[in-house]
DNA sequence: CACACGATGGATATAATATAACATGCGACG
DNA sequence: CGTCGCATGTTATATTATATCCATCGTGTG
Protein backbone atom coordinates (compact mmCIF):
# COMPACT_ATOMS: atom_id res chain seq x y z
CA UNK A 1 0.00 0.00 0.00
CA UNK A 2 0.96 3.44 -0.84
CA UNK A 3 2.54 5.63 1.89
CA UNK A 4 -0.37 7.46 3.14
CA UNK A 5 -1.90 10.36 3.26
CA UNK A 6 -1.37 14.25 4.52
CA UNK A 7 -5.15 15.06 3.56
CA UNK A 8 -6.60 17.92 5.82
CA UNK A 9 -4.89 19.71 8.21
CA UNK A 10 -3.30 16.83 9.98
CA UNK A 11 -0.89 14.05 8.44
CA UNK A 12 -2.33 10.78 8.75
CA UNK A 13 -0.81 7.70 10.49
CA UNK A 14 -0.22 4.55 8.02
CA UNK A 15 -3.38 3.08 7.54
CA UNK A 16 -5.26 4.23 5.16
CA UNK A 17 -7.32 3.18 2.17
CA UNK A 18 -5.34 4.96 -0.66
CA UNK A 19 -6.90 3.65 -3.27
CA UNK A 20 -10.03 4.70 -2.18
CA UNK A 21 -8.95 7.68 -1.86
CA UNK A 22 -7.10 8.11 -5.07
CA UNK A 23 -10.26 7.16 -6.64
CA UNK A 24 -11.80 10.06 -4.96
CA UNK A 25 -9.94 12.39 -5.62
CA UNK A 26 -11.15 11.34 -9.18
CA UNK A 27 -14.61 11.59 -8.90
CA UNK A 28 -14.31 14.96 -7.40
CA UNK A 29 -12.02 15.70 -10.29
CA UNK A 30 -14.52 14.91 -13.06
CA UNK A 31 -17.26 16.21 -10.91
CA UNK A 32 -15.39 19.66 -11.29
CA UNK A 33 -14.79 19.40 -15.10
CA UNK A 34 -18.33 18.33 -15.39
CA UNK A 35 -20.18 21.10 -14.29
CA UNK A 36 -17.64 23.65 -15.45
CA UNK A 37 -17.70 22.13 -19.06
CA UNK A 38 -14.05 21.24 -18.84
CA UNK A 39 -12.74 18.55 -20.55
CA UNK A 40 -10.90 15.69 -18.38
CA UNK A 41 -9.41 13.78 -21.01
CA UNK A 42 -7.68 10.25 -20.85
CA UNK A 43 -4.24 12.23 -20.80
CA UNK A 44 -5.34 14.44 -17.81
CA UNK A 45 -6.86 11.71 -16.30
CA UNK A 46 -3.72 9.97 -15.85
CA UNK A 47 -1.94 12.87 -15.33
CA UNK A 48 -3.96 13.22 -12.05
CA UNK A 49 -3.76 10.15 -11.22
CA UNK A 50 0.16 9.64 -11.20
CA UNK A 51 -0.33 12.76 -8.70
CA UNK A 52 -2.69 11.18 -6.65
CA UNK A 53 -0.27 8.15 -6.67
CA UNK A 54 1.50 9.58 -3.11
CA UNK A 55 0.50 11.90 -0.69
CA UNK A 56 4.02 13.45 -1.65
CA UNK A 57 4.91 16.42 -4.25
CA UNK A 58 5.52 14.11 -7.84
CA UNK A 59 8.07 15.77 -9.87
CA UNK A 60 7.08 16.36 -13.77
CA UNK A 61 9.58 14.31 -15.05
CA UNK A 62 8.65 11.56 -12.43
CA UNK A 63 4.87 11.90 -14.63
CA UNK A 64 6.62 11.91 -17.91
CA UNK A 65 8.40 8.45 -16.86
CA UNK A 66 5.54 6.69 -15.72
CA UNK A 67 3.93 8.02 -18.98
CA UNK A 68 6.39 6.16 -20.41
CA UNK A 69 9.50 7.98 -21.20
CA UNK A 70 10.93 5.99 -23.87
CA UNK A 71 10.36 5.91 -27.23
CA UNK A 72 7.18 6.75 -29.06
CA UNK A 73 6.39 7.63 -25.64
CA UNK A 74 5.26 11.13 -23.87
CA UNK A 75 7.29 14.40 -24.44
CA UNK A 76 7.99 16.92 -21.69
CA UNK A 77 5.61 19.58 -23.17
CA UNK A 78 2.44 16.76 -22.77
CA UNK A 79 2.79 16.63 -19.48
CA UNK A 80 3.23 19.97 -18.44
CA UNK A 81 0.49 20.74 -20.25
CA UNK A 82 -1.59 18.55 -18.24
CA UNK A 83 -0.38 19.71 -15.19
CA UNK A 84 -1.08 23.56 -16.27
CA UNK A 85 -4.87 22.01 -16.98
CA UNK A 86 -4.60 20.66 -13.77
CA UNK A 87 -3.26 23.67 -12.03
CA UNK A 88 -6.15 25.80 -13.89
CA UNK A 89 -8.84 23.90 -12.52
CA UNK A 90 -7.55 24.14 -9.24
CA UNK A 91 -7.07 20.29 -8.91
CA UNK A 92 -3.30 19.88 -7.82
CA UNK A 93 -1.24 22.53 -6.62
CA UNK A 94 2.79 23.56 -7.34
CA UNK A 95 4.99 23.54 -4.69
CA UNK A 96 7.24 26.15 -5.85
CA UNK A 97 9.98 24.94 -3.60
CA UNK A 98 10.00 21.70 -4.63
CA UNK A 99 9.38 22.34 -8.52
CA UNK A 100 6.66 19.31 -7.60
CA UNK A 101 2.86 18.82 -7.56
CA UNK A 102 0.28 17.30 -5.57
CA UNK A 103 -3.14 16.72 -5.30
CA UNK A 104 -5.84 19.29 -4.10
CA UNK A 105 -8.62 17.90 -1.67
CA UNK A 106 -10.72 20.25 -2.07
CA UNK A 107 -10.85 21.34 -5.87
CA UNK A 108 -14.34 22.41 -5.62
CA UNK A 109 -13.75 25.26 -3.02
CA UNK A 110 -11.51 28.26 -4.17
CA UNK A 111 -9.17 28.33 -1.29
CA UNK A 112 -5.81 30.05 -0.81
CA UNK A 113 -3.63 26.64 0.48
CA UNK A 114 -0.89 26.54 3.06
CA UNK A 115 0.97 23.31 2.72
CA UNK A 116 3.32 21.11 5.46
CA UNK A 117 5.62 19.59 3.82
CA UNK A 118 7.27 16.81 5.79
CA UNK A 119 11.63 16.29 5.25
CA UNK A 120 11.26 13.11 6.14
CA UNK A 121 8.56 10.53 4.86
CA UNK A 122 7.98 13.59 2.07
CA UNK A 123 4.22 13.88 2.58
CA UNK A 124 2.24 16.85 2.05
CA UNK A 125 -0.69 18.34 3.95
CA UNK A 126 -2.52 21.21 2.81
CA UNK A 127 -4.52 23.28 5.25
CA UNK A 128 -6.09 26.07 4.65
CA UNK A 129 -5.81 28.09 7.79
CA UNK A 130 -8.01 31.55 8.49
CA UNK A 131 -5.81 32.21 10.89
CA UNK A 132 -2.81 32.95 8.67
CA UNK A 133 -5.25 34.17 5.77
CA UNK A 134 -5.50 36.87 7.72
CA UNK A 135 -2.58 37.91 9.20
CA UNK A 136 -1.60 37.74 5.01
CA UNK A 137 -4.33 39.41 4.41
CA UNK A 138 -4.03 42.37 6.91
CA UNK A 139 -0.54 42.92 6.20
CA UNK A 140 -0.50 43.27 2.94
CA UNK A 141 -3.07 45.56 3.08
CA UNK A 142 -1.27 47.56 5.66
CA UNK A 143 1.13 47.59 2.62
CA UNK A 144 -1.07 48.62 -0.03
CA UNK A 145 -0.12 45.95 -1.61
CA UNK A 146 -2.72 43.85 -3.74
CA UNK A 147 -2.26 40.34 -3.35
CA UNK A 148 -2.95 37.69 -6.24
CA UNK A 149 -0.97 34.68 -5.22
CA UNK A 150 -0.47 33.53 -1.88
CA UNK A 151 2.50 30.87 -1.46
CA UNK A 152 2.69 29.45 1.78
CA UNK A 153 5.30 25.93 1.74
CA UNK A 154 6.14 25.16 5.48
CA UNK A 155 8.82 22.48 5.48
CA UNK A 156 9.70 20.96 9.28
CA UNK A 157 8.61 17.43 10.29
CA UNK A 158 5.38 15.54 10.57
CA UNK A 159 4.36 14.23 13.72
CA UNK A 160 4.71 10.20 12.52
CA UNK A 161 8.46 10.99 11.34
CA UNK A 162 9.12 13.21 14.95
CA UNK A 163 7.89 10.09 16.73
CA UNK A 164 9.74 7.77 14.34
CA UNK A 165 12.74 9.51 14.95
CA UNK A 166 15.63 7.28 16.84
CA UNK A 167 16.43 11.00 18.86
CA UNK A 168 17.61 14.58 18.01
CA UNK B 1 15.71 56.25 7.31
CA UNK B 2 14.87 52.47 6.47
CA UNK B 3 17.16 51.01 4.11
CA UNK B 4 15.96 51.50 0.55
CA UNK B 5 14.43 49.79 -1.64
CA UNK B 6 11.39 47.28 -1.03
CA UNK B 7 12.88 46.89 2.40
CA UNK B 8 10.63 47.26 5.40
CA UNK B 9 6.88 46.38 4.60
CA UNK B 10 6.27 49.42 2.41
CA UNK B 11 7.43 49.87 -1.22
CA UNK B 12 9.40 52.77 -1.88
CA UNK B 13 8.57 55.17 -4.83
CA UNK B 14 10.96 55.78 -7.19
CA UNK B 15 13.64 58.12 -5.84
CA UNK B 16 15.81 56.41 -3.55
CA UNK B 17 19.99 56.69 -3.34
CA UNK B 18 20.32 53.19 -4.46
CA UNK B 19 23.87 53.49 -4.60
CA UNK B 20 23.96 54.27 -0.74
CA UNK B 21 21.49 51.30 -0.44
CA UNK B 22 24.41 49.15 -1.93
CA UNK B 23 26.86 50.27 0.07
CA UNK B 24 24.91 49.92 3.45
CA UNK B 25 24.24 46.34 2.41
CA UNK B 26 27.94 45.90 1.57
CA UNK B 27 28.93 47.19 4.51
CA UNK B 28 26.59 45.21 6.77
CA UNK B 29 27.36 41.96 4.71
CA UNK B 30 31.33 43.17 5.76
CA UNK B 31 30.33 43.71 9.62
CA UNK B 32 28.61 40.42 9.88
CA UNK B 33 31.02 38.14 8.13
CA UNK B 34 33.66 39.78 10.45
CA UNK B 35 31.93 38.84 13.06
CA UNK B 36 31.55 35.48 12.22
CA UNK B 37 35.08 34.69 10.72
CA UNK B 38 33.74 34.06 7.56
CA UNK B 39 35.21 35.07 4.63
CA UNK B 40 33.31 37.98 2.22
CA UNK B 41 35.92 37.64 -0.38
CA UNK B 42 36.18 39.49 -3.94
CA UNK B 43 34.20 37.08 -5.96
CA UNK B 44 31.64 37.37 -3.05
CA UNK B 45 31.42 40.67 -2.67
CA UNK B 46 30.89 40.65 -6.56
CA UNK B 47 27.95 38.66 -6.28
CA UNK B 48 25.97 39.63 -3.71
CA UNK B 49 26.66 43.76 -4.91
CA UNK B 50 25.13 42.11 -8.60
CA UNK B 51 22.18 40.72 -6.38
CA UNK B 52 21.78 44.33 -4.69
CA UNK B 53 22.11 46.60 -8.20
CA UNK B 54 18.35 46.12 -7.94
CA UNK B 55 15.33 45.34 -5.61
CA UNK B 56 14.13 42.91 -8.04
CA UNK B 57 14.64 39.13 -7.52
CA UNK B 58 18.01 38.21 -9.40
CA UNK B 59 18.42 35.23 -11.62
CA UNK B 60 21.60 33.19 -11.06
CA UNK B 61 22.39 33.09 -14.64
CA UNK B 62 21.75 36.78 -14.84
CA UNK B 63 24.63 36.99 -12.11
CA UNK B 64 26.88 34.75 -14.19
CA UNK B 65 26.54 37.01 -17.41
CA UNK B 66 27.21 39.99 -15.21
CA UNK B 67 30.22 38.40 -14.05
CA UNK B 68 31.17 37.85 -17.66
CA UNK B 69 29.83 34.59 -19.27
CA UNK B 70 31.96 34.70 -22.20
CA UNK B 71 35.31 32.47 -22.57
CA UNK B 72 37.78 32.30 -19.55
CA UNK B 73 34.89 33.73 -17.34
CA UNK B 74 32.59 32.65 -15.09
CA UNK B 75 31.15 28.96 -15.08
CA UNK B 76 27.92 28.72 -13.12
CA UNK B 77 29.19 26.80 -10.14
CA UNK B 78 31.29 29.96 -9.73
CA UNK B 79 27.88 32.07 -9.09
CA UNK B 80 25.84 28.95 -7.25
CA UNK B 81 28.65 28.70 -4.46
CA UNK B 82 28.67 32.18 -4.19
CA UNK B 83 25.38 32.18 -3.62
CA UNK B 84 25.08 29.29 -0.99
CA UNK B 85 27.90 31.13 0.83
CA UNK B 86 25.61 34.29 0.80
CA UNK B 87 22.15 32.39 1.52
CA UNK B 88 24.52 30.50 4.39
CA UNK B 89 25.00 33.51 6.27
CA UNK B 90 22.01 35.24 5.44
CA UNK B 91 22.70 37.77 3.19
CA UNK B 92 20.54 36.58 0.44
CA UNK B 93 17.50 34.80 -0.14
CA UNK B 94 16.33 32.81 -2.28
CA UNK B 95 12.58 33.62 -4.06
CA UNK B 96 11.62 29.79 -4.92
CA UNK B 97 8.47 30.93 -6.83
CA UNK B 98 10.69 32.69 -8.91
CA UNK B 99 14.16 30.64 -8.84
CA UNK B 100 15.97 34.01 -7.89
CA UNK B 101 17.32 35.73 -4.98
CA UNK B 102 16.87 39.25 -3.36
CA UNK B 103 19.67 41.20 -0.98
CA UNK B 104 18.25 40.55 2.60
CA UNK B 105 17.97 44.38 4.65
CA UNK B 106 19.13 42.87 8.05
CA UNK B 107 21.41 40.17 7.55
CA UNK B 108 22.34 40.56 11.49
CA UNK B 109 19.13 39.41 12.63
CA UNK B 110 18.04 36.08 12.18
CA UNK B 111 15.09 36.45 11.03
CA UNK B 112 12.01 34.76 9.43
CA UNK B 113 10.93 36.58 6.27
CA UNK B 114 7.81 37.29 3.93
CA UNK B 115 8.36 38.68 0.91
CA UNK B 116 5.81 40.80 -1.21
CA UNK B 117 6.75 40.52 -5.32
CA UNK B 118 4.97 43.06 -7.30
CA UNK B 119 4.22 41.32 -10.56
CA UNK B 120 4.36 45.00 -12.03
CA UNK B 121 7.85 46.21 -11.12
CA UNK B 122 9.17 42.97 -9.73
CA UNK B 123 10.38 44.96 -6.56
CA UNK B 124 10.42 42.33 -3.91
CA UNK B 125 9.44 43.77 -0.08
CA UNK B 126 10.94 41.75 2.80
CA UNK B 127 8.74 42.21 5.73
CA UNK B 128 9.09 40.10 9.16
CA UNK B 129 5.06 40.26 10.46
CA UNK B 130 4.93 38.83 14.25
CA UNK B 131 1.49 38.43 13.51
CA UNK B 132 1.64 35.93 9.96
CA UNK B 133 4.98 34.36 11.84
CA UNK B 134 2.76 33.84 15.02
CA UNK B 135 -0.49 32.13 12.90
CA UNK B 136 2.00 29.73 11.05
CA UNK B 137 3.54 28.56 14.36
CA UNK B 138 0.12 28.41 16.20
CA UNK B 139 -1.07 26.20 13.54
CA UNK B 140 1.85 24.28 12.68
CA UNK B 141 1.99 23.23 16.63
CA UNK B 142 -1.78 22.75 16.15
CA UNK B 143 -0.64 19.99 13.26
CA UNK B 144 2.05 18.20 15.61
CA UNK B 145 4.25 19.30 12.91
CA UNK B 146 7.79 20.71 13.92
CA UNK B 147 8.67 23.57 11.87
CA UNK B 148 12.07 24.09 9.89
CA UNK B 149 12.06 26.68 6.85
CA UNK B 150 9.00 28.82 6.30
CA UNK B 151 8.11 29.65 2.97
CA UNK B 152 5.88 33.41 2.45
CA UNK B 153 6.30 34.43 -0.50
CA UNK B 154 3.27 36.81 -1.57
CA UNK B 155 2.51 37.70 -5.33
CA UNK B 156 0.46 40.82 -6.22
CA UNK B 157 0.94 44.35 -7.40
CA UNK B 158 2.59 46.69 -5.07
CA UNK B 159 1.12 50.41 -4.22
CA UNK B 160 3.05 52.89 -6.95
CA UNK B 161 1.97 49.90 -9.75
CA UNK B 162 -1.63 49.96 -8.50
CA UNK B 163 -1.18 53.89 -9.15
CA UNK B 164 0.09 53.53 -12.31
CA UNK B 165 -1.84 51.21 -13.79
CA UNK B 166 -4.39 52.88 -16.56
CA UNK B 167 -7.43 51.36 -14.90
CA UNK B 168 -8.69 48.04 -13.62
C1' DC C 1 61.84 25.30 4.72
C1' DA C 2 58.84 21.24 3.39
C1' DC C 3 54.62 19.59 4.00
C1' DA C 4 49.80 18.64 4.87
C1' DC C 5 45.48 20.68 5.26
C1' DG C 6 41.36 23.25 4.46
C1' DA C 7 39.03 26.75 2.01
C1' DT C 8 38.28 28.79 -2.36
C1' DG C 9 37.48 28.93 -6.96
C1' DG C 10 38.21 27.09 -11.92
C1' DA C 11 36.95 23.67 -15.51
C1' DT C 12 34.28 20.11 -17.56
C1' DA C 13 30.40 17.76 -17.99
C1' DT C 14 25.80 16.67 -17.27
C1' DA C 15 21.37 16.52 -14.75
C1' DA C 16 16.89 18.42 -13.94
C1' DT C 17 13.25 21.52 -15.04
C1' DA C 18 10.55 23.98 -18.48
C1' DT C 19 8.98 26.14 -22.84
C1' DA C 20 8.81 27.59 -27.89
C1' DA C 21 7.28 26.47 -32.29
C1' DC C 22 5.19 23.81 -35.46
C1' DA C 23 2.52 19.52 -36.99
C1' DT C 24 -1.33 16.20 -36.58
C1' DG C 25 -5.71 14.19 -35.32
C1' DC C 26 -10.35 14.63 -34.33
C1' DG C 27 -14.86 16.08 -33.06
C1' DA C 28 -18.42 20.00 -33.31
C1' DC C 29 -21.01 22.65 -36.03
C1' DG C 30 -22.65 25.31 -39.91
C1' DC D 1 -18.21 18.59 -46.77
C1' DG D 2 -15.23 22.28 -44.91
C1' DT D 3 -13.20 24.53 -41.34
C1' DC D 4 -12.60 25.75 -36.73
C1' DG D 5 -10.85 24.93 -32.26
C1' DC D 6 -8.95 22.03 -28.88
C1' DA D 7 -5.97 18.40 -27.48
C1' DT D 8 -2.03 16.07 -28.35
C1' DG D 9 2.36 14.78 -30.73
C1' DT D 10 7.04 16.16 -32.24
C1' DT D 11 11.29 18.52 -32.41
C1' DA D 12 14.27 21.46 -30.59
C1' DT D 13 16.03 24.37 -27.20
C1' DA D 14 16.04 27.36 -23.06
C1' DT D 15 16.65 27.68 -18.21
C1' DT D 16 18.14 26.25 -13.73
C1' DA D 17 21.27 23.50 -10.95
C1' DT D 18 24.75 20.04 -9.52
C1' DA D 19 28.53 16.44 -9.63
C1' DT D 20 33.30 15.76 -10.06
C1' DC D 21 37.81 16.60 -10.40
C1' DC D 22 41.66 19.86 -10.38
C1' DA D 23 44.53 24.17 -9.31
C1' DT D 24 45.71 27.68 -6.16
C1' DC D 25 46.65 29.81 -1.96
C1' DG D 26 47.16 30.86 2.92
C1' DT D 27 48.14 28.77 7.35
C1' DG D 28 49.81 25.98 10.85
C1' DT D 29 53.23 22.52 12.02
C1' DG D 30 57.12 19.43 12.12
Amino acid sequence: MEPPGGIGPAFRGSGHAHGACVDDALARAEEVCRRRGARLTPLRRRVLALVWRSHRAVKAYDILAALGGGRGAAKPPTVYRALDFLMGHGLIHRIDSLNAFVGCPRPERGHSAQFLICGGCGEVSEMDAAGIERAITDRAADAGFALSRRIVELHGTCPQCTAAAPRA
